[in-house]
DNA sequence: GCCCAGGAGAAGG
DNA sequence: CCTTCTCATGGG
């Protein structure tokens, strides 16, 4: 299996990438690296001392055109936590303990697919609900020693199962909304989710789209945005968002305006790499 | 038994 | 416009 080596990348860390609670579908194995599945492909992230990413089970080719993408490789993340820790003193703890953290670029339906899931769930419960949903309904993309690897069923098959044929996955009342959405997203095209990615398209418009599917209220909407549009002022507010917000701000807990408003004017165009840091840093230290 | 988890939709003011 | 209830499921 092809080996390519990505040289020179700093403010990278495994760990704080994928553990951080922005995606459910990576593992860590027990030489520290992660194996996954995205882009329809199963491979393996390490990092090491030299500043090297090194993927496997990859081509130079697929790297060029998917990965650097998909890990944002080609944004300056020092750049933003220095912009982030001279317009706000309080985050640099935030920044110091996930500093590593790079927003992925992923799917937009997986990502649709995912945060409806993680509405009122848990973190560990949330990746058991789309590995299940993945196993039953999708396709195979690998096979390792430990089983084979699945993509994420996409709309066309949602669409076309029942409620009761995804009760084998413990979905819960989140069954009904994705048959409902991926039948939405059928019926307008799936270019029209797709094409909310390109920069033309504002966060104002990507939202608007996303929030009238069933199912997709306004933290999930801002999680797609952030995590799958490139819409980086994104700022999902979730329960561990309005704990950091009160504590770390003394913003009222239940005042959402209140929230949305600071993070706008403290922390711009890149209030979701803030919310990003913010959220790892409050939830592993709770 | 209780409460909580990366909330949303519906019903009622 | 706002607030409150309900919605499955599993873990602590």
């Amino acid at each position: 299996m092809e080996k390519v080596i990505i040289k020179g990348v700093a403010d990278f860390n495994l760990d704080n990438i994928f553990d951080c609670g922005q995606c459910f579908r990576w593992e860590k194995q027990v030489d520290g690296s992660y194996t996954g599945v995205a882009m329809g492909k199963a491979i393996n992230v390490d990092y090491n001392d030299s500043g090297e990413v090194v993927i496997k089970g990859t081509t130079q080719e697929d790297v060029d055109v998917n990965w650097r993408t998909y890990l944002d490789l080609d944004r300056d993340y020092g750049a933003i936590k220095k912009f982030l820790k001279q317009a706000d003193p309080v985050i640099g703890k935030a920044i110091s303990y996930g500093g590593g953290i790079r927003i992925l670029k992923q799917e937009p339906w997986e990502t649709v697919v995912s945060f409806i899931i993680s509405q009122n769930n848990n973190i560990p419960r949330i990746k058991k609900c789309i590995n299940s949903l993945a196993e039953n309904f999708g396709t195979k993309v690998g096979t390792a020693q430990k089983g084979d690897f699945y993509a994420l069923p996409g709309p066309e098959v949602l669409a076309k199962l029942t409620v009761e044929d995804l009760g084998v996955c413990k979905l819960g009342y989140r069954a009904k909304y994705l048959v409902s959405t991926a039948k939405q997203v059928m019926e307008d095209g799936i270019g029209k989710l797709q094409g909310l990615v390109s920069p033309d398209v504002s966060k104002e418009e990507a939202f608007n789209y996303v929030v009238g599917l069933t199912g997709i209220g306004p933290k999930v909407a801002n999680c797609i945005l952030l995590f799958a549009m490139g819409k980086y002022d994104s700022f999902p507010i979730d329960t561990w968002v309005k704990k950091v917000m009160h504590e770390l701000y003394n913003i009222d807990e239940k005042d959402m305006k209140a929230m949305e408003k600071f993070a706008k004017d403290t922390f711009g165009e890149y209030g979701g790499m803030a919310q990003q840091y913010l959220f790892y840093y409050m939830k592993e230290n709770s």
